[in-house]
Formats: C-alpha cells, sequence, structure tokens
DNA sequence: CCTATAATTCAACCACGATTAAATTATATC
DNA sequence: GATATAATTTAATCGTGGTTGAATTATAGG
C-alpha cells in the first residue's frame, strides 16, 4: 500500500476547515484587526449563531484564539492564532511543491510494455 | 460591505477540490509519477469508477491534465498541471501569509468605547 | 432578584458531494 | 462485425455539514 509522504488526513481536515467561503471572510476579516462576534455581524450579513458555528470550528481547528473582555466579560475577542498560521503556510508549501513533480514512469500500458520487450533483462 | 482582497469565492472553490483526502493521495501519485487509471486502482483501493470521478474533479479545476496514448488509445495518462499547481502555492502564500495579521483596533466593547471616552476628538 | 445584552448551543431542515454498482463509451484486436 | 479492455458516465444511496430560528448560558447593572 502507498504511504504518502504527509498525514494527508491531517491536511485534508486542515483544507476542509477552510473551504469555506464565509470561513475564509471570517479568517480575512480577523486577520485585519476585527475581533468580536457583533462587530463581525456588521461586517458580514450573517446571523450571530452562524458566525458562532463557523467561529468554533476554526478555533478547533486551533486557527484562532478567544479571549473574554476583562472589564465587560459579555464581550468575547476573536483573533488569528499566528503559530498555527505560520504552520499552515509550511505544511502547504511543502505538499503542492511543484518541485515535488516527478517525470513520468511508464508502469502500464504499451509504453512499459514497450520497456519490458527493448529491455528484458530490467 | 466588506471587500476581501483575494476572490474568496475561487480560493474556496481550489481548497474544496483539495479538501478530500484520496485526492490529496491521488494528486500526490501523480506527483511522484504515477499515470493511468489502473495503476492507481493498484495503490489505492478504490474502484475505478470513484478515481475517475476525483480524476475528473481534479481535471475540471486544472489541477491535473489528461492524455491519450499514442499506440493505444484506450490508455489515457495523467499528470500534474504544473502551472496550476505553482498558481496554488502562490495563492495560499499570500492569503495565508502570516504577515497580513494586523494588530487587534477596539471598535466595539468598552475596550472600544474607552477610546471615545479618552480620545473625544478622534 | 430581575432585566438586558453578548454570545453560544440546540434541534430541525436541506443541499451537496462521496461512494457504489451497473450501464455506456471509446478504442483495439481478431 | 464481434469480442475484450480501459475508462467514463449514470443513477441511486447515504452521511456530513451549512443554515436557520428558538432556547440557553454567561455576564453586567440596577
Amino acid at each position: 500500500m502507498y504511504t504518502p509522504p504527509t498525514n494527508l488526513q491531517t491536511l485534508a481536515d486542515r483544507l476542509k476547515v477552510l473551504a469555506e467561503p464565509k470561513r475564509l471572510l471570517i479568517l480575512s476579516l480577523l486577520m485585519e484587526g476585527v475581533q468580536c462576534n457583533c462587530e463581525l455581524g456588521d461586517y458580514l450579513d450573517m446571523g450571530a449563531s452562524l458566525i458562532s458555528h463557523h467561529l468554533r470550528v476554526l478555533r478547533e481547528a486551533g486557527l484562532v484564539d478567544m479571549e473574554r473582555d476583562a472589564l465587560d466579560g459579555r464581550w468575547i475577542y476573536y483573533s488569528v492564532n499566528e503559530e498555527s498560521l505560520v504552520e499552515l503556510n509550511e505544511a502547504f508549501g511543502l505538499f503542492f511543491d511543484p518541485a515535488r513533480i516527478k517525470p513520468r514512469h511508464a508502469a502500464c500500458g504499451p509504453q512499459g510494455n514497450l520497456i519490458q520487450v527493448m529491455m528484458p533483462g530490467a
């Protein structure tokens, strides 16, 4: 059985979290310094419940952190976890590196057989 | 309404194509020089029909190319489209760049009001 | 306590896409 | 033409996850 270079399941999990336009939108806003659910709601035209849902997914993936306001605990501020973003960038860069592309090796089909015919000893 | 830096829908579309472990597996094999459906089947323990499905998705996304064998047209060889992989890498690198993270600006909550109190002219 | 606010959780609905097996296409060989 | 092979397409099933509104939690202030 073929064993891939990196853990594909975890890579796919991370990608799945990000493969959602509204989550990318939220992440983008968080990167630009926007913070709490209420303000996100102003920008995003989504229900607070839906924003909470997406924030939870992002948080469980380790991409964002949350923090209650010290003065008024009703307010929760979200921010992007820089470490996880660095990791993400590295993982993507490694897996989708064009340098990984190797030339074809004709192991099947007539081209593959051709090699057998011309190089019987191989 | 907030306008994100890049087209988030197209970015999400690309991510959605890749957010699938078996497609990542196929892509990984293609990058390592494996070519046709039959051989992929040997490595992947999937039905040919499912492999075809995933290859189609990857092809429609522009990530892989297909080519019929010149000698025996029944065989089809797949390969990774290097250009699209380069683009992908760039797009990911730009969007998930940790340098994009800006410091918080407290526009709401008590912290936000605090600014109003202390700097009424702002 | 009671009310108000910020946010989350819950329950229900719905659509999209992975998966499977059967049918179909395309090509080659006799 | 008839048969075989490589691969795709089709049709049907099924689970996961986005979406919504209502109920719930957590906190603050009178």
